[in-house]
DNA sequence: CGGCATCCTCTTTGATACTG
DNA sequence: CAGTATCAAAGAGGATGCCG
């Protein structure tokens, strides 16, 4: 990218992370920790794969992405965030934050994964009785499930199933992301299509 | 901009505010208030002209500014960020932060303006002792100089002066900036050229 | 299959000149 | 002051090919 040629922190963030794509890769790479580049592929739904090889060797040299090759038997690379790129997180954040704004509509032909559900779930959920029992609650649109954790009052999502979770919520991602928000009662959530499995009574604890 | 087509809410911001040249409007927005087209041309640095109305325009469309046309005797037209567009504070704050890292070395041919050090002297001053008289702290490269301002545990900067500052910083940016940071003590930063007058002792207070 | 590189087309940006 | 118009250069997107 050409910079800006302005000695602001702002212009000189934006000289390295302002291209197109990029800030996406470190979501990805926030979310997923240490990936593949075929997982890197599929998680980031329209990007031109010679685009990615070019974003990833960019972010490389600027020292926010570290290639590791795993042991011959396995032979695979792996790209990791350093440190300095880990320290992304707040930038990355604070766009999620700001962008669900965009979400309160389905969607209509937009891409879907699971573990995107991290950032309205971190943004909206908060545990009003963090002496309480761990909760876990089951998230499942298309492709793999996700988990919502909340243990000691922190909130965190992954990838993934939990052996007895809370809640399970199948459905549309729109739908989900209106019951997490708050936007929707449980019962006008399950009228408009969502099924709800389990203990609803836990998202109070959450949204309240 | 093309949408990434992907409902997550950092795509979702990203394909409001992703665009070249955006976000540094919006940080004109929110470091001077409103905004003449030249006001913000002459912030600028290096925007073509075309572009600076392609993406005012686009703010709007995105309701993010508000176009304000003043009464006939003044004649000009002012650009105003909306809520939404004061809502990506934090955003720009973020990037602020993580760029600092890309400040160290002198910029070579980069532009400056006074009021950027708003973002550094935000992040790096803070008051130890609130209950203290106010500071101003008069800061000089080329153009309008600008003031930093202490009171009430409050750090704020503008552009202007002040009738009797406390401290008077006249050099270049990357040593007003290695002071504030206080990567440079101030008998350092007088080596290297920097003119101090008045009482460097106010920047033990802050830098602490 | 994982990790790219090439080729080609289309879109966006940048520089400059000009206007109501 | 507040933009448009024009044109050249750079970047993004898509399809496909290559190699261990």
């Amino acid at each position: 990218m050409r910079s800006y040629g302005q000695y602001c922190s702002v212009a000189k963030a934006l000289d390295v992370i302002g291209d197109r794509w990029t800030l996406l890769i470190v979501r990805e790479l926030l979310l997923q920790g240490p990936c593949r580049y075929t997982d890197l592929r599929g998680a980031l739904p329209g990007i031109a794969t010679n685009m990615l090889a070019d974003r990833l060797r960019e972010l490389e040299a600027a020292g926010l992405v570290r290639r590791e090759e795993a042991e011959p038997p396995v032979a695979t690379t792996l790209f990791h965030l350093t440190d300095a790129g880990a320290d992304l997180s707040p930038i990355v954040t604070a766009l999620g934050a700001w962008g669900v704004r965009y979400m309160a509509e389905p969607a209509e032909n937009d891409e879907f994964r699971n573990h995107w559900f991290a950032f309205p779930a971190s943004l909206f959920l908060h545990d009003r009785e963090p002496e309480g029992p761990p909760i876990a609650i089951e998230l499942r649109t298309t492709g793999r499930p996700a988990v919502i954790e909340v243990a000691d009052g922190a909130v965190s999502t992954r990838l993934g199933t939990t052996p007895s979770p809370d809640l399970v919520l199948s459905g549309s991602p729109n739908l989900i992301l209106g019951l997490l928000s708050a936007r929707l009662s449980p019962d006008r959530a399950r009228e408009a299509g969502l099924e709800i499995k389990g203990d609803a009574g836990v998202l109070e604890r959450l949204t309240g």
